[in-house]
DNA sequence: TATAATGTTTGAAC
DNA sequence: AGTTCAAACATTAT
């Protein structure tokens, strides 16, 4: 469920429940949101991979982790975390992080940080990058401070797209290739989200669990690099390491 | 059935 | 004091 074009996603199918009063919370969340009660939900946004449920100066926030899930107006067969009951339907959200925001989140997030946002501030994410040279790029694709919204999908894909190797390090790639993995880790986040939108999403997946490089038909390698240790799928031949 | 996977936080250990 | 790292959390498909 989590990278960030998945929760713009979510972000749309519960448009529907916007301006309208909450009228029942429950779920085994430890949080007590029974301040919510009664209350009317102003708007809805996300930040990266979280998503937040607002209403007034205060909010729900939503972190759906590696294996959180939601449904609209359904239920699954194990209890949901946080249940929000309105005038008009129901919204479930499973086995996720869920915590209360008290406060504008405009003082708490830099909204321009976030890869799907239409405020996305490419200039800023090559500043933070010059700052840590000595990042590997598998590991600065997924600094939520940097690029939010990045997962370890898009960041095997992006550094497939412009034939980088997952070890090189940030100070090490030429000026057009930082550009140029700036650039891609937005428009691979938004074909993620066309893909996901068409179910399609797996069958675009170039490396990211693929055994041959469609490129050059050689053995396409999978290792957990770099400090977020995360799988990583590469081709060794196309992927320079710079 | 055991394993691994679209992730982050926490707190101990160094 | 700053960093690094394993553990914890939680679900489901293969």
């Amino acid at each position: 469920m989590p990278e960030g074009p998945s929760i713009v996603i979510l972000k749309e199918a519960v448009q529907e429940f916007k301006g309208r009063k909450l009228t029942g919370i429950s779920g085994n969340s430890r949080v007590d949101f029974s301040m919510l009660l009664n209350k009317r939900m102003t708007a809805l946004k996300s930040f990266g991979k979280n998503f937040f449920i607002c209403f007034g100066k205060t909010a729900i926030k939503i972190h759906f982790m590696l294996f959180g899930s939601y449904r609209v107006n359904e239920r699954r067969e194990t209890p949901p975390r946080l249940s929000l009951h309105f005038t008009n339907g129901e919204l479930n959200f499973y086995a996720c992080s869920v915590k209360f925001i008290d406060g504008d989140l405009d003082g708490i997030y830099d909204w321009t940080a976030d890869i799907m946002n239409e405020n996305w501030n490419a200039a800023k994410a090559k500043k933070k990058l010059k700052a840590i040279p000595k990042t590997l790029v598998c590991d600065a694709l997924l600094d939520q401070t940097i690029f939010a919204g990045v997962g370890n999908i898009i960041k095997n894909e992006v550094l497939f797209r412009i034939k980088v190797h997952p070890r090189t390090r940030v100070g090490s790639l030429p000026p057009k290739k930082l550009t140029e993995l700036i650039r891609e880790a937005r428009q691979y986040s938004f074909d993620f989200l066309e893909w996901k939108r068409q179910y399609v999403l797996k069958k675009h997946w170039l490396v990211h669990t693929r055994k041959i490089c469609p490129r050059d038909g050689s053995q396409i390698i999978r290792k957990h690099l770099g400090k977020t240790n995360r799988r990583t799928f590469y081709c060794n031949a196309c992927q320079k390491l710079y």
